[in-house]
DNA sequence: TTAAAAATTTAGAATAATCTAAAAAAAAAT
DNA sequence: ATTTTTTTTTAGATTATTCTAAATTTTTAA
């Protein structure tokens, strides 16, 4: 059984590693889990030991079948627990973060089975994120961020990138919402910010990091 | 800001002491967490240097104002989830207590209040248990054990004393539940077993066990 | 009231997760 | 192709929780 540590590495390599695409450096997990390079050394070797991950000293590392399969449970805890908070508890889509990282570590494949049931089977969580299924598919799901859709295009807003508390709190201030619609009515040539008009009424600006964080279907 | 471990010799000291009534022994702890009494006398030791308890050496712990509004906080937690798990989820209340033994450590006092709102702010959990209010405030209830009830008397059932899953699993097949009305159509004198009808329909048979674990008032 | 039994504490050690500082390896730059 | 810089690992400690075994204190019983 993982402690709650182990659950958070291998959570942290899974999103690092780009679904689990490319290696994942001692650094960049230091950073993302906020500790010393030296600790993550130590944690790997343990994960390693456990044929959680394959671990190649000064290389980096990589999930092996099992540990992607854990990670996958994590981040299915994690996303329904969001979803609850949100669609049951009338939480903002800013302030369930902190609380899910908790409650994704409650160990009861019931509560999870029961919960899914509970919020009809949820594709996706309150950011767009798709939520894996008990046995750790990912719907699939063609999404492009709003930087690159063209100036008079139509799109629907599918998912944020980064759900950070500041970004979302910008989001909703300006009236971006998943599911809204959203035209570009302008690109800037110099700096790539756009002008958007939602819903067919409210208009706003995004400048190009924002755009980028927007992840959009066309029409 | 207390660890899990911290929490649950609180809840443990308070459960044990009666709400806070005798002092607790070092032996009662180790067996009420299902541990060794040296490692409780050292966790003891860290609990007083908090001032979350009184600990007297070879007499016994008591919990300060400070340790029994943390124990309560955790009590209260516990109770809303399992309420959440029963009402919402579909738990029998035979299942829940492991669950929200994991539940009640969540950090959050939004998550509590919002969760005590979308559950209509109850006043007692799946077993009768009363739920503390969110300064610690306890319902107060005038409840006796069925045992003590006089044959043809007539009552209704308000809680359980052991909420284990056994004892639950056994009232549900006979039939017992909260709320059910009771009436003891006769007692032995020799071992105090009683016999009882449920809503006027269905007959039981209850050891004296039984019915010291069943709290109900009158009529 | 003293001896035996039970309960409790202390001493010393183990495991998990973390850290700092030093050493080693890899990557970048001259 | 060296040297310098950056990254990573190793070594050695620290804190929290737990344990066993030994010592101590309290309680019970003869």
């Amino acid at each position: 059984m993982l402690t709650f540590t182990e659950e958070n590495y291998l959570k942290s390599i899974y999103h690092l590693s780009g679904e689990g695409q490319k290696p994942v450096l001692t650094t960049q997990l230091a950073e993302g889990l906020d500790t010393r390079p030296a600790t993550v050394t130590d944690m790997l070797k343990k994960l390693a030991a456990k044929e959680l991950i394959v671990y190649e000293k000064y290389y980096g590392v990589e999930l092996t079948r099992k540990g992607k399969a854990e990670a996958l449970t994590v981040i299915r805890k994690h996303r329904l627990w969001e979803t609850f908070l949100v669609e049951k508890l009338g939480f903002s889509w800013d302030e369930v973060h902190e609380v899910a990282e908790q409650l994704e570590h409650i160990r009861s494949p019931l509560l999870i089975e029961k919960l899914d049931i509970f919020l009809g089977r949820p594709k996706a969580d309150p950011h767009g994120h798709p939520i894996p299924d008990k046995h750790g598919k990912l719907p699939v799901t063609a999404q492009t961020p709003l930087a690159a859709v063209a100036v008079q295009q139509q799109a629907t807003v599918r998912a944020v990138r980064h759900a950070s508390s500041v970004f979302l709190k910008y989001l909703s201030k300006i009236g971006v919402y998943i599911g809204a619609s959203l035209q570009v009515t302008e690109r800037n040539a110099f700096d790539h910010s756009v002008h958007i008009v939602i819903d067919g009424k409210k208009k706003a600006f995004l400048s190009r990091e924002a755009s980028e964080n927007i992840l959009v279907t066309p029409g």
